[in-house]
RNA sequence: GGACCUAUAAGCUAGUGGCAAACUGACUCGUUUACACCGAGUAUUCGGCGGUUCGAUCCCGCCUAGGUCCACCA
């Protein structure tokens, strides 16, 4: 028999999709719209390994499942070439620093570079896969059209007064030279020293710090207000070591009286707790780090020191004074920036901000009218918004990104905006008057890249192009993405879809399963431990490593195993031969529907509840579930059962071959669609040779899900298959080929039941005669 | 410190308040007019302890292990 040859079907196939734009939108197509708010790959990487691959897959299949179920599919392609990780590709690749280029120069780098990455995307990762993304709706978060987007909400949430500009302290990156979010901080362990420190000059204490190299920036001291030890102490003035001035003892419940010694300093800023008891206590503001993480004039002599050059002189200062009683290794858990791993700074500078904090009851609210997959990833974004300390900071200290559109006057120091007319704008090429004649100072920093990315369902819709088609589909119908950025990408979008429309973003959300590798360590390129998916497609092909996708259940973690490739390879071997089979007995099928035989109605209901059954689950994203149902169906009832069964009747050309004609049709066509999301090649191959020309739909992809009209029961055909089994035990018992001729004996009750089946038992079991009697297989 | 998820056969996974299941692997047998990338069959099992119940793998509590998120971090 002719093999299946993936590799040369699967281009063919890719090729026909692509020619005949089987994927276009058309917003004129009857059906109720459903869009996907596809998460845009970072343009940093050539191709994927199989943890992402999987999950852009696995919502791709949800579109072809939908798009079957009748829905007019909007699914938009994009790229994030915008922020961060573009910034740093451009910088390693072409071993350029971007301090010392042209700023507009290397925005064109940038651009020019994730191009060609994108074009590496598009045609060998995301069409390969077979994805059905309509190309034509492509759009990338740095275009002008993005950055319109962008810009443009900033002037509105402006006007709302939920976005402002001030001076704050802000989360700082050091190494970056940047204001961070919230969000882009991460734990990081270390051991350090907690050293113990004697301030006063008459009466002496002892404070334990970790950060001796602020001491300079100390505006506080503080007891627990039960602390029976350092009672006395409030409200007194101790002098600062060194730096020779006096500080206020104060009480507050938040210092721990079993660390250290039970007395804290403050410092303009540690951490956190400094920051709020600034604010809490109207403490004095005492910067002594610098935008660079160098100490700053403040720190008197130690002033240019970095903060590890500067612990380490104050330190020794200490020791030679005397005030530098003991020093014991203390593990601890510091914020840091998330790119970098340079612990976070805390310094004042003036930032633009996004209201948050005054509207997490909202956000809470928002959070619950959208349908998590599965529903305890909603604790997550729950949780976040709780712990929420600050306003969201979104203004970032970078060259590449999207500009903030605003001018500063040199006169007055009003901010000056400009028109929503005028953008997308970079304030670095326009000159700009204020109204008291003074001249605007543009500014330089650019926005977040989550500014962007939040309006994923904007620019995807194209909200500022096409105002009225963004208004008849927003909001959209799922964001799909994975769990790691929930208190980022879904938290944002829900933020500004609520600021700017007071709505929710999506009414779905569908967290993809998170890949790990085969010991259960999550997969990446950096651990080592990433598996390619080019390389496993290339050894098995995109229908098998589909068929591995689409066995994965939604929002769990699944260990990578190559074993369950193999199982695929063989589900697509079958299903071609059960093509081939089925085709071969169908040349002389005239297409009528004939009167139905009682076994053959039976396959009929049974593929019309397995139908039912599958699309339930695909509906809930249970993509795994549905496999599971079809995959069983086709495998054990169709190819194992009925086609043994009506073999004889096909192949001896009896009474009856024309039902079973019909239904080997229209089982393997229901069948072929129901996987056909799953698996889109082999399944469009079968379809396209022999279906097409009948159905007329240009692809199966085009087809809705199969409705079937069998008005019968299954009663009677589950019995059928239940002695069917039974028989086989027998001869497997006795050792005998499934062939072997039998007489077959069966109660009486179930003969009658069986009606008109008897006949085609008596075939697939060869049995020369049924017999009255208890069950019982005799061989002759 | 808090929260969440997971724990089922050798491996990976379904599932249900009442005979525990698919696939891979192992073993036995069969098969050649779709398929040896096949078919039939066999063996092995619900992390531990306690509770609710006539009955718990499933519900509840505790514990253990693995994973994840968050908070603290002077």
């Amino acid at each position: 028999m002719n093999k299946y040859n993936s590799k040369e079907v699967e281009g063919r196939i890719r090729d026909f999709w692509e020619r005949e734009k089987i994927y276009k939108f058309n917003p004129k197509k009857k059906g109720e719209v459903y869009s996907i708010d596809t998460p845009p790959p970072y343009a940093s990487a050539g191709h994927l390994h199989v943890g992402h691959a999987l999950h852009y897959t696995q919502f791709e299949i949800i579109a072809r499942v939908r798009r079957m179920l009748g829905y007019n599919v909007y699914f938009a392609p994009g790229f994030d070439n915008n922020g961060l990780p573009t910034e740093k590709y451009v910088e390693e690749k072409l071993k350029i620093n971007k301090a010392k280029t042209n700023r507009t120069e290397f925005r064109k780098l940038c651009l020019k570079e994730s191009k060609k990455i994108e074009d590496i995307y598009k045609e060998k990762v995301l069409k390969k896969l077979g994805h059905s993304y309509d190309w034509d709706l492509l759009y990338t978060t740095i275009s002008p059209e993005a950055q319109k987007v962008a810009q443009t909400s900033f002037l509105k949430l402006i006007k709302k007064k939920e976005c402002y500009r001030a001076k704050e302290p802000t989360i700082w990156c050091p190494y970056h030279e940047t204001a961070l979010a919230q969000a882009e901080v991460e734990d990081l362990k270390r051991t350090t020293k907690l050293n113990y420190i004697e301030f006063g000059k008459d009466k002496k204490i002892l404070i334990a710090t970790t950060r001796p190299e602020l001491l300079s920036s100390c505006v506080g001291i503080f007891v627990n207000p039960a602390d029976k030890r350092h009672k006395s102490l409030i409200g007194k003035q101790i002098l600062v070591p060194i730096f020779n001035y006096e500080v206020e003892v104060r009480a507050d419940e938040k210092v721990e009286k079993d660390f250290g010694t039970g007395i804290v300093m403050v410092c303009t800023f540690g951490d956190n707790t400094d920051i709020e008891w600034y604010k809490k206590y109207k403490l004095d503001l005492k910067i002594s780090v610098d935008k660079k993480g160098k100490l700053n004039e403040n720190a008197g002599k130690f002033a240019g020191l970095d903060l590890k050059e500067g612990r380490q002189a104050i330190l020794e200062e200490l020791k030679k004074q005397g005030r530098l009683k003991k020093q014991e290794p203390l593990e601890q858990t510091v914020g840091s920036c998330w790119r970098c791993g340079t612990p976070v700074e805390y310094i004042v500078t003036e930032q633009w901000l996004i209201h948050t904090l005054k509207h997490k009851k909202k956000l809470l609210e928002m959070g619950n009218k959208i349908n998590w997959y599965p529903k305890f990833m909603k604790v997550r974004y729950n949780d976040w918004i709780k712990n929420l300390a600050w306003d969201w900071t979104i203004s970032r200290q970078r060259y590449y990104g999207v500009p903030i559109p605003v001018w500063y006057c040199d006169k007055c120091g009003k901010v000056i905006l400009p028109d929503e007319k005028e953008l997308p704008l970079d304030p670095l090429q326009i000159k700009r008057k204020c109204k008291c004649g003074g001249n605007g100072i543009p500014e330089q920093d650019v926005f977040d890249t989550w500014v962007t990315s939040s309006q994923s369902p904007e620019i995807a819709l194209r909200w500022l192009e096409k105002p009225e088609q963004y208004k008849k589909l927003a909001p959209m119908s799922l964001r799909p993405q994975s769990h790691d950025i929930i208190r980022t990408w879904a938290f944002y979008t829900i933020l500004k879809s609520y600021l700017l429309f007071n709505r929710i973003p999506w009414k779905d959300l569908m967290v993809g399963t998170f890949i790990l590798d085969e010991k259960g360590h999550g997969m990446s390129k950096s651990k080592g431990n990433a598996v390619w998916a080019d390389k496993m497609i290339e050894k098995y092909s995109v229908d098998v490593f589909r068929y591995w996708v689409g066995g994965a259940s939604v929002g769990s973690d699944l260990p990578f195993n190559e074993q369950d490739l193999i199982a695929g390879k063989r589900f697509i071997t079958k299903l071609h031969n059960a093509g081939n089979f089925v085709f071969m007995n169908l040349k002389d099928y005239n297409g009528k529907k004939p009167v139905l035989y009682a076994i053959d109605k039976w396959m009929l209901q049974k593929i019309k509840e397995i139908s039912e059954k599958a699309e339930k689950k695909y509906i809930k994203y249970n993509i795994a579930g549905a496999k599971r149902i079809i995959e069983n169906f086709f495998w054990h009832d169709f190819c194992d059962n009925y086609l043994e069964i009506v073999k004889t009747r096909i192949y001896q050309n009896k009474k009856g071959k024309e039902s079973a004609q019909y239904v080997l049709y229209k089982v393997l066509l229901s069948i072929l669609k129901l996987i056909a999301p799953i698996m889109p090649f082999i399944t469009e191959e079968i379809y396209q040779k022999h279906y097409r020309k009948i159905e007329g739909d240009k692809s199966i992809h085009l087809s809705l899900f199969e409705k079937i009209d069998s008005g019968g029961e299954l009663g009677a055909g589950d019995l059928f298959v239940e002695i069917l089994s039974k028989i086989r035990q027998e001869k497997t018992k006795a050792k005998k080929s499934m062939k072997s001729e039998i007489v077959l004996s069966l109660d009486k009750k179930d003969i009658k039941r069986l009606g008109g089946m008897i006949e085609d038992l008596k075939d697939v079991m060869n049995a020369k005669e049924i017999k009255e009697g208890e069950f019982e297989v005799e061989f002759v």
